[in-house]
DNA sequence: CTACATCCTCTAGCGACTAGAGGAGCAAGC
DNA sequence: GCTTGCTCCTCTAGTCGCTAGAGGATGTAG
């Protein structure tokens, strides 16, 4: 039978790190696990779910606040999946449109870049266009 | 002739908002321009061209500690291209990185929404595959 | 008995801002 | 002169999702 295991062998199993693992307990994200006589925590194998649940969510690119949602609904599998749904595309757009951006910055550097003759920085491409947008084709977003 | 103008004026000129201007000025990205009488900063061209290289910097995405070695390198022309060519290959090849990772993740979103049939949350195929690692196909790395 | 690992709590720091408090100064209209 | 409304000033604290470190208790192996 499963006893539960001690902070670090959950971190270990599901690649969370234990201070992680505690601040999610802090933020109530995780619920708080039972504890032993010396104080420890000991997680059950219901809490290494969740916790896989949230990492995997978390790899995804989900916020916490979304995680939150995505939790209590799998805690209620009676719920219509609509919720669910609309995260995970909320989710997609976000990142179809990061990659847009990222797309459009990977080419104007591309050409900063190109247009480097490595020379002097007086008629350096790359210091030029950042110093002059107008020197670049596209608008561009947030970065990152 | 030019005689500057007031941080309201310099925000809409360059796009980067008032207390972000005075936040770059706290960090010592940009030099604290001359004052008028009354305490109230005056900005010269001089410092209207830093700020919009500045801003072009960051929606490239590169850090305050990048941009510190840009404006330095701008600011002594004889120097060799070098340093700045180094540093936009660096952001370059994580914007290729970054766009690879969100590329994976954009699939295996979609296998996810795509796999949903819309019913109840017991078999719904995102709560499911968020339950689950296995059930996606590839490695992910930093999200986002 | 002594290392050493693991655990505990608590606080502070990261990057790049952003928001808000609380107040001064100035122009225009009455 | 007085009020309204705008811009400006400084300062502190909050954002997000952790991460690092202090300082201490407990557990295990040799």
């Amino acid at each position: 039978m499963f006893t539960g295991v001690p902070i670090g062998e959950a971190a270990r199993r599901s690649g969370v790190k234990a201070p992680t693992i505690r601040y999610y307990e802090q933020i109530g994200l995780l619920p708080a696990p039972s504890r032993l006589d010396n104080n420890r925590r000991l997680y059950e194998s219901a809490d290494l779910r969740r916790l896989a649940f949230i990492r995997h969510s978390r790899e995804l690119g989900f916020d916490i606040d979304a995680i939150r949602t995505l939790v209590s609904l799998q805690d209620d599998p009676h719920q219509s999946c609509g919720t669910a749904d609309a995260i995970a595309k909320a989710r997609l757009s976000e990142v179809e449109q990061r990659i847009r951006s990222l797309t459009a910055l990977k080419a104007e550097l591309e050409l900063m870049i190109e247009g480097c003759s490595h020379g002097r920085i007086a008629e350096c491409r790359v210091i030029e266009v950042l110093a002059d947008h107008g020197k670049c084709e596209h608008e561009h977003g947030s970065a990152t």
